[in-house]
DNA sequence: CGAGGCGTTGATAACGTTACCATGGAGGGG
DNA sequence: CCCCTCCATGGTAACGTTATCAACGCCTCG
């Protein structure tokens, strides 16, 4: 099953099928649709193998990553594999041993394997050392989950995905609120917590911060700290979903109902939400597709400019709230969020 | 920099690089090498793209999958991946919507996709369903973490893992055993079940069981199951990780010290093992491993007989017992396995 | 009415690799 | 001593696609 069987099912030119494969506008329409109802008949896929080999010389991109949060990895996987099949590009990976960032040297070795560009997850794609390494190889570079000034960068608005949740857990009637932040090193953290302060303080909430690092453990120290208050928040945000299952765990052991007693939040939609009782309210990061979308545009800048070095694209993607059974009005007013708000204004 | 270049520098024909680089052994060892050197001094690497233009017509895969553990999916993409990415195949994903299993009719658009193999992770490829409408179409098949009797399986001796992991409790003192049962669909729940009673009984050892289906809930109900009898265990063994995560919880929320008052176990070697705290002593599955290993016995199936409807192939990979701080001897006798012993003798 | 431009299509030659068959030389047996 | 065989290597063609340029017809403008 060939372009060549197509064309000439079709009644015209190789060529011309595969002008219209690749949306070529100089066809006429007619033609066009002759051409991809046969397609359709004929179930036909291009042999990505022929194409990649008269188009491209190579498309290897190394892919670096050393998150330690298998729910991230698993999304970010599944969102740059599914892209790279599609466009025919060969991944080399590189993981940092055991969890850790890699080596100067491992890092040279992947550069030297003739790659010509590079995808980088948290919290690598905030390394200014990593990013000059790649530099200085003229490689184009693209960051997921993250922002830097000098690469592709695909991520979500962070500071409105903190600042929509924590409008969330006021409207549901909290009025002090507790707030894990983020490995400090990564632009994201800062943004969450930027976005947490503007809301809370907006709505003249009452707030408690504690500094956590994204990982479960230390979700569980600043847990146990925002917790320790002589008034404790009725509600904690923390900067992603497994501090925030951290925070569920410090509940329990503490005897606190949740979301009864304390409501709690996380930023992600990891399958650690979902995972855990009571499932997280949390916002969701769509992984896959900021994945996708990095790689699609790193693959079109390396093509765009060989050698170049790499352009500096900053693409936002849209988030989204889900509620489920982690936070819900503080028990004092459990009745309604206009009740909560009553009872603190005495 | 092509196997043209390499031959002219190597003073040998482009046949010839090539039947080096193949392994082909009609090779004079002397040749061999001064191509093999020339090889590492260009610093050459085929063009993947060609290679697989002339070999296979086609090397496409797909991938259904609806596990719900992020860290097993994690791992098992990147394995998958990896591998595809040697072979140049090109991999199609198909996910259950919402964690569930795919419907008939998303399995008969993969299928329709023109693939040409299947690889299934759990719970799918325990599906007499799923691998009914496969078979029908002709594909073979590569279960991974699992295993069928009618195509290509790779997982670890799963009964012996449990039956290590029960022995490990034993040695260090414990005496009344919890064991938590997987999802029963899936063959390796009843290969672990079979392993720990194995290794309980013959130690004399006091058992009892509860019921889960390696979600992160059902272990919160059979942990509590567990500690709720007259005289709890001491320690508890679940079949995966998520599960003994969730043991974890439940004896925090009892007040109960892991490891002081109760040693916690789990299998997989899941991030969710070192996310926690303490950190689970496991036994690792090499999980990446496993999906390259189904993934490469896959595509030398589909070479070998394309069309046939596959083989099967059984192939077991070790495991590993890891100790971590969430199992010790029991408190009654902290100090040594041997005191532990001789406090059960009386 | 003719020349030139534009819109549409087709022919040909690559891309880098391997399959297949051909070639040449060395060695062994008749 | 010759022929046959076997080993090592080379030449040629193909894989399926796209880039490039050429060609054709139609329309418009001078």
């Amino acid at each position: 099953m060939t372009i060549i069987d197509v064309a000439r099912q079709a009644g015209v030119s190789p060529m011309t099928v595969s002008r219209v494969i690749n949306g070529d506008p100089g066809v006429r329409d007619e033609t066009r649709e002759t051409v991809n109802a046969t397609i359709r008949a004929l179930n036909y896929t291009p042999n990505l193998s022929a194409r990649s080999l008269v188009t491209a010389r190579e498309l290897r991109i190394g892919v670096i990553y050393a998150n330690p949060s298998a729910a991230f990895m698993s999304g970010f996987l599944a969102g740059v594999f599914e892209e790279a099949s599609a466009r025919a590009a060969q991944l080399i990976l590189l993981k940092g041993k055991n969890g850790g960032v890699p080596t100067h040297a491992e890092i040279e070795q992947l550069i030297g394997s003739g790659i010509g560009g590079v995808i980088l997850t948290p919290p690598l794609g905030e390394s200014a050392e990593v990013r000059q390494i790649l530099r200085a190889a003229g490689l184009p570079m693209a960051v997921v989950a993250g922002r830097v000034p000098d690469a592709i960068s695909v991520g979500i608005d962070d500071q409105r995905a903190a600042h929509d949740m924590t409008r969330h857990l006021i409207a549901l009637g909290h009025r002090r609120l507790g707030f894990i932040v983020g490995n400090p090193n990564q632009s994201a953290s800062i943004a969450r917590l930027a976005g947490f302060t503007a809301a809370a303080q907006a709505a003249g909430a009452e707030i408690r911060v504690a500094q956590g690092d994204f990982s479960y453990t230390s979700g569980l120290v600043a847990g146990e700290q925002l917790l320790d208050a002589a008034v404790p928040p009725t509600a904690i945000l923390a900067s992603n979903d497994d501090m925030a299952a951290a925070v569920v765990s410090v509940a329990h052991r503490r005897n606190l109902n949740v979301p009864g007693d304390l409501s709690v939040a996380g930023i992600d939609d990891s399958t650690a939400a979902t995972t855990l009782w009571p499932p997280l309210t949390t916002i969701r990061q769509p992984l896959q597709e900021l994945a996708g979308e990095a790689l699609r545009l790193l693959i079109d800048d390396m093509r765009a400019a060989p050698g170049k070095g790499g352009q500096c694209i900053a693409r936002v993607l849209d988030h989204a709230l889900v509620t489920r059974e982690s936070a819900a009005p503080p028990r004092a007013c459990a009745t309604s969020p206009d009740a909560a708000r009553a009872v603190d204004r005495q």
